[in-house]
DNA sequence: TAAATTCTTGCAACAGAGTTGCAAAATTAA
DNA sequence: TTAATTTTGCAACTCTGTTGCAAGAATTTA
């Protein structure tokens, strides 16, 4: 994402176009899998306060610009929302993939997720499915 | 689960049954949601140490009595796992539901989880299904 | 354009979850 | 009964995340 596409898309959300916002976007961007605070910490060069990448993360993730991902050991990672808005769906899906070689967490699309069938009478609003194992590029090294 | 079960069942992982052990195993056996360790430190009613209460929880997973289920804010919970060993399965399977309403995590079979398809080339060694809403108790009143 | 208002950032301090090292107490083995 | 091993508690620490407050920057209003 160039630049100034990254400040419209800021604008549109009624988001100012900080420095800190355009250049964390600008890294989400270009990442392909989840990055957690400190991630991001050490991406922008210890260059903002810890507090102000918190922040940044939370005002992002309220207007679903990104999303956050609890990964196994309880930590939380962000990721780029490029699903379809899910704004008036009854159930909310996510699908992740851990690698545990490079510890990398990918976000897919719900596209395919099956119907699940649960073991009692509920009422689901959200549904995760996030699995482990090896992702391609640690496979083929 | 009575008092002699716990013993035997400790005794058979070579765990000797100590209080803090047999107490823990206990209260398990006897709650139908998973457990922070804050719940067992209030359900033990602050007797027994911190640090004591999260070795217990390490040794009682690393011998699957119990396992680890992270919920969507991070923290960790413990809950029996009665379901079928999965020592020589290829993917281990999880599927748990939270409940907005009165928090607490519940532990499922997963014997009808359906096939996921990742839209990548990826070796999964394990899955975990989590969903979210209203559970039955709270659907009722 | 200047003043007032609002928003953004950084700093300090804090809270909660979880870990590590060490020594005392309790068990088990010799 | 002594020696060796396990278990527990205490203190201190790390790491993730939050809150309050004041200074700085940007925006709005007059």
């Amino acid at each position: 994402m160039i630049e100034t596409e990254i400040v419209k898309n800021l604008k549109k959300s009624q988001i100012r176009p900080t420095n800190i916002r355009k250049e964390i976007l600008g890294i989400f961007s270009e990442t392909e899998f989840a990055l957690s605070h400190n991630d991001l910490e050490a991406l922008t060069g210890h260059k903002y306060d810890r507090v102000t990448i918190y922040r940044t993360l939370d005002l992002l993730c309220s207007k679903s610009i990104i999303h956050r991902v609890i990964d196994d050991t309880g930590i939380a990672k962000y990721s780029l929302t490029r699903n379809e808005p899910q704004e008036n769906v009854e159930v909310n899906k996510h699908l992740h993939f851990k690698c545990q070689k490079c510890g990398h967490t990918y976000c897919f699309s719900t596209i395919d997720l099956p119907e699940i069938n649960f073991p009692a009478q509920l009422k689901v609003t959200s549904l995760d499915v996030s699995a482990e194992g090896v992702c391609h590029n640690c496979l083929e090294s």
